[in-house]
DNA sequence: TGCAAATCTTAGCCTACACTAAGTTTTGGA
DNA sequence: TCCAAAACTTAGTGTAGGCTAAGATTTGCA
């Protein structure tokens, strides 16, 4: 007769582990979207010279007045530089962030199509993996590319 | 010299493109919140008979008052059926979602070990990257899994 | 050069998901 | 049996991140 312990695998955590896994999980979203917004607003200004509002409200899919309302936060929080019915721009820590956010991203994207993922779903799922994968995570799937 | 062309890994995805995977994403993130819950009250079921509020608000690390608000709201979408000072139960769709999260979990946590991770990042990371990975990466990686 | 179109902001609204504080209901143990 | 503690709800508040509609500013072109 088997034994009546559950599967380990089926264990709940601990109360308090779990907990902290969520809070941090909650930290995780709530800068998701300042880290989407930098990471656009560095690609158009790479490759368009200046980022518009009326640009990144057409490439996130959203109302101008939402892209002016999130600015406001960036700006809020020392990420972003704005002078009005100009361009946006990126402070030194905005750089930094949109930086970190171009690494994870594109080392995501290696990852999946090393692994046999199709170009088109593999930037689409990396756009929102990237917010919640750990360095310790990039670190393996970085050693993984090499040693392939 | 070296053409002036930039990268194509570099170039900008069409606005509409970006726009619909951004969308994507938001709707992700919507839909996460009720998947932690729906996961939890499934193992909180199984593991202890029965699924309280009090229970719930420890393990998620938010009050009463936040699960009272966020339970109704998977009442209203069918997902958790509730009587006033009782256990909370899941309805069949809530049980679907339940058991599809709780697989591409377990998958990711697999996955993440077999990459190298130590276990309790694996449970960490799984815990964000299960909201935003798509059936067609989580098929890639039981592959992986499977032709080690 | 001057006005229409483009761009940006403001105002007002909504939902999700957090909180505290103050109730209400249940339940268990003395 | 009954009351105190535990569990739950309600009320009121705040922030993030969406929206539309309408006003302000800039810019480009006829």
């Amino acid at each position: 007769m088997p034994t009546r312990r559950p599967d380990p695998a089926r264990c709940l955590p601990s109360a308090e582990a779990q907990a902290s896994r969520f809070a941090r999980q909650r930290e995780a979203d709530r800068a998701a979207t300042a880290e989407d917004y930098v990471e656009l607003i560095a690609d158009l200004i790479r490759e368009e010279k200046e980022a518009r509002a009326v640009v990144i409200a057409r490439r996130m899919g959203v109302s101008q007045a939402t892209v002016t309302a999130t600015v406001a936060r960036l700006q809020r929080d020392g990420l972003v530089e704005t002078q009005p019915y100009r361009g946006l721009f990126l402070t030194e820590a905005g750089q930094q962030m949109a930086a970190a956010a171009r690494a994870r991203h594109e080392l995501l994207v290696r990852f999946l199509i090393a692994l046999g993922l199709d170009a088109e779903t593999a930037e689409q799922d990396a756009e929102g993996l990237e917010h919640h994968v750990s360095d310790k995570a990039l670190a393996v799937f970085g050693k993984f590319l090499e040693g392939r």
